[in-house]
DNA sequence: TTGCGAAATGAGGGTTACTGTCAGATAAGG
DNA sequence: CCTTATCTGACAGTAACCCTCATTTCGCAA
């Protein structure tokens, strides 16, 4: 209906500005640390107001927290064949998604992991990510079960996964920060 | 050594004022919204300066945050018996924790908690409680299961327990709030 | 190609959470 | 009582975020 028009210049400038806010704002943040760097610095190296910066990020978190590879696993889990237990799925989602990275891209994702499990501001932002996450795999788990996706059983389920590869990240973050 | 002056003036001042912070502050939250609410009109109840305010509590989002109950859960899943199975003891120390309280402050709890859980911002900065809630299982089912607390299989373990405990939070509120 | 409507941008002012400093009050202890 | 450590209040400053309005830039159809 509307959302077809993929490729007009309009959708194209939105998606550079984006990339070069982003951009330039991770490597200041990994250059002189998150807090140490203010909106003002960024806009003025990208070149754009105040306002556009906050039109694309709602906050200064979400330059950090939003990325493209979130969906991506989340993909990645859908295609899974449904035979598969949740757990097994989960897996091969994973695997699958970061095998599709470049090296490059994976080291980017690596710095922004670390990044945003470093800065206690950040940190906070994701649980709200997490608690989707667990929304998400509960739908899933419902779809695989047949059963609702309300069933207390089935959100729990969800939320000790979630839970699982929270801890992962940590332990990860611990031995290498 | 020098921990143990409990009971000076100034000690039980100090704990009146932050009470009276706290309870006023809460109050407000629930009457009129937590982001409507601006620390301006918390101390102008209070009567106490800003200053003195952000002595007390580093940010507005600790006036909610900080309680004294999460700790009596801990000490009551300490107290369960080695025997038992770190899930066991975390049922038994919550209703433990639980029926310790009074009809009144179960109800202060509850609202707490959907306050809590309705407000991003507060949602946000409950992430690294269940991190620290993460890192303290861990722990505790080391001693118990005598492994390394930094055990991988522990602290994934910890992290699913605490994850389910999150989900069955999530799941309380939206079918109450 | 041109002109119109829609969307993106920039400029500026305002609010609020939070920080730092310093002077004055108040309790603790000799 | 007097000294000393702690607590408090006044004040000024910073930075994230919001709102409004004028201007520019693009999409599209005539």
């Amino acid at each position: 209906m509307s959302d077809d028009r993929s490729v007009g210049l309009r959708e194209r400038k939105k998606a550079r500005t984006r990339a070069a806010i982003q951009s330039h704002a991770l490597r200041l943040f990994l250059q002189q640390g998150y807090e140490a760097t203010t909106v003002q610095q960024i806009i003025e190296e990208v070149e754009v107001s105040e306002s556009t910066f906050f039109r694309y990020f709602p906050t200064k978190a979400d330059v950090v927290l939003t990325d493209e590879f979130d969906p991506v696993i989340v993909t990645a889990f859908r295609e899974q064949p449904p035979e598969m237990s949740a757990i097994q799925a989960l897996r091969a989602a994973f695997s699958r998604a970061f095998s599709q990275l470049s090296d490059q891209e994976r080291d980017a994702q690596r710095d922004r992991m670390l990044l945003v499990l470093s800065v206690p501001e950040l940190r906070a932002g994701m649980l709200d990510q997490f608690a989707s996450a667990m929304g998400l795999l509960a739908e899933i788990v419902a779809e695989r079960t047949k059963r609702s996706p309300g069933d207390l059983a089935v959100r729990v389920f969800a939320g000790a996964v979630v839970g699982a590869v929270m801890a992962a990240m940590f332990a990860i973050t611990d031995s290498q920060g």
